[in-house]
RNA sequence: UCCACCAUAGCUCAACCGGUAGAGCAUCCGGCUGUUAACCGGAGGGUUGUAGGUUCGAGUCCUACUGGUGGAGCCA
């Protein structure tokens, strides 16, 4: 038999039943007694097993004996639908064409491992089926949020990763030489360019790295993350929540629809996903901490709410839930403030169900030159680096609002993941910048 | 920056009141014709993170350091 038919991939098995195909890939695993072996592949699309029996040739047989877990391979053979294997289909091969047999033993074993072992091995990792299922729930959200935003008439507009000194507050932001010009600094926020974007476009939008300084050590931060942030103009305070609740949404819907074998094999309960549909329940800061003091918090108006504290409050809801109007001083200097209320700013934080947080953090901006420069003053930032910012103040200003929404967070709710560094290929922390 | 915890074989972990290091997986050898983290038999594998200290004796107790983990603050 000729043995040069064609090559697929693993995802496409279905369309090949009872014929003579080839895969290309990588053994994750091996099962041999002396008659049969299992040979478990991956290749990069899905997982399947090929059975190598006795009573193909020899030289094919002592190939599969030859093979050890991550050897490159290509392996031909017959497709055959099996309800004994745990991908519904199998292979029986009568052809192996080996790449490389690993120089080395490979690390990662069948058994369990510590993060830190994981994490220095995260370039192996990546190569294991739960890391796999993951990125494909990343890659699907983010295919969402972009096809959100071009389905809502948005324009994408990347803003910087090099900036000048500019952002919500320094000491928080990872610096490097830049030529004669002194300091740059790595983006903290594309805000402040979205805000100039949408006196031009109306509807704008970014996806892209951040990066934060802070010596966070928790589940939820990294300090380079990705952040999608949007911004409109003439949008109020309340058409800026419809706007997030119809995204994230949109969001866990289409990844239910297109990634839900991949939640499936996550262990994913959807069932609270599937309830993620618009109005989301809105509650003001104020009400939040009176519900939190019933609850029994240490909290008094004026505070901050901390996580435990943003738990209980979800708690409460069977979906994300947003918490607006907060006070002023613990809010960024270019929140605007509620006309009724000046002591409050309009904005709004949405929380994810299920104790994952803040998933967003959004807010009207002050449109109004004096006023702002008023805030720049009072938040001692060096008013000279807000020139072009404060210009936009100037010519035809309007209300206009917008939000930030952490990518890893969000993917972290949807998988249900113990901490957000699986949630992104190479995570950065703290202590960490390797591999 | 602060608080807590952890560090023993390649990996995951044991080792009682301080008494001289043990298992599973991985590796190698052998067996097994449907395995599902395959299984069965055998073998090799250790300066117990580093440096001091207490003690007749330290993986175990004390101090410092290094690396890591979780959390607080802050945020997405």
């Amino acid at each position: 038999m000729v043995l040069s038919d064609q090559w697929i991939y693993i995802k496409d098995l279905k369309d090949h039943i009872g014929e003579h195909v080839e895969i290309k890939g990588w053994l994750f695993n091996k099962r041999s007694s002396g008659k049969i072996h299992f040979l478990q592949i991956r290749d990069g699309t899905g997982f399947v097993q090929g059975i190598v029996e006795k009573s193909v040739s020899n030289e094919t047989f002592e190939l599969a004996d030859e093979l050890r877990i991550e050897s490159s391979l290509s392996v031909k053979g017959k497709v055959r639908k099996d309800e004994r294997s745990p991908y519904g289909y199998e292979i029986d091969v009568d052809g192996i064409e080996i790449y490389q047999i690993p120089l080395e033993d490979y690390p990662i074993s069948k058994k369990e491992h510590g993060i830190d072992f994981l994490m220095n091995n995260r370039h192996l990792w990546l190569r294991s089926q739960r890391q796999f299922h993951i990125l494909h729930v990343r890659n699907e959200v983010i295919w969402a949020v972009r096809e959100f935003y071009r389905n809502n008439g948005f324009i994408l507009i990347d803003t910087p990763i090099l900036t000048g000194a500019i952002g919500e507050s320094a000491g928080e932001l990872f610096n490097i030489e830049y030529f004669d010009l002194g300091k740059a600094y790595l983006t903290q926020t594309g805000q402040l360019y979205l805000e100039a974007a949408a006196m031009a476009f109306g509807k704008v939008y970014n996806l892209g790295p951040t990066f934060r300084a802070e010596k966070s050590k928790t589940r939820r931060h990294l300090t380079e993350f990705w952040m999608n942030e949007a911004e409109v103009a003439y949008y109020t305070s309340n058409d800026n929540m419809h706007l997030q609740e119809e995204l994230v949404s949109y969001v866990v819907g289409r990844v239910l629809e297109r990634a839900g074998d991949h939640l499936k094999a996550l262990e994913r309960d959807t069932k609270p996903l599937e309830k993620v549909q618009t109005p989301f329940p809105r509650i003001s800061y104020d009400e939040g901490v009176r519900l939190l003091q019933k609850k029994g918090f240490d909290i008094k108006w004026g505070d901050d709410i901390g996580g435990d504290e943003e738990t209980a409050i979800s708690e409460e809801f069977d979906r994300p839930v947003m918490v607006y109007n907060y006070p002023r001083n613990i809010k960024a200097f270019y929140m605007q403030p509620d006309p009724q209320r000046p002591e409050v700013v309009l904005c709004d934080d949405m929380l994810a169900p299920e104790g994952y947080g803040e998933i967003i953090g959004a807010s009207e901006r002050i449109n109004d030159p004096d006023l702002l420069i008023e805030r720049i003053k009072e938040f001692n930032l060096p008013a000279e680096s807000y020139d072009w910012y404060i210009d936009l103040r100037k010519y035809g200003s309007v209300p206009h609002s917008g939000f930030g929404m952490g990518i890893e967070r969000l993917v972290a709710w949807i998988c249900k993941l113990e901490h957000i560094r699986e949630a992104i290929p190479f995570a950065r922390t703290i202590y960490r910048i390797h591999p």
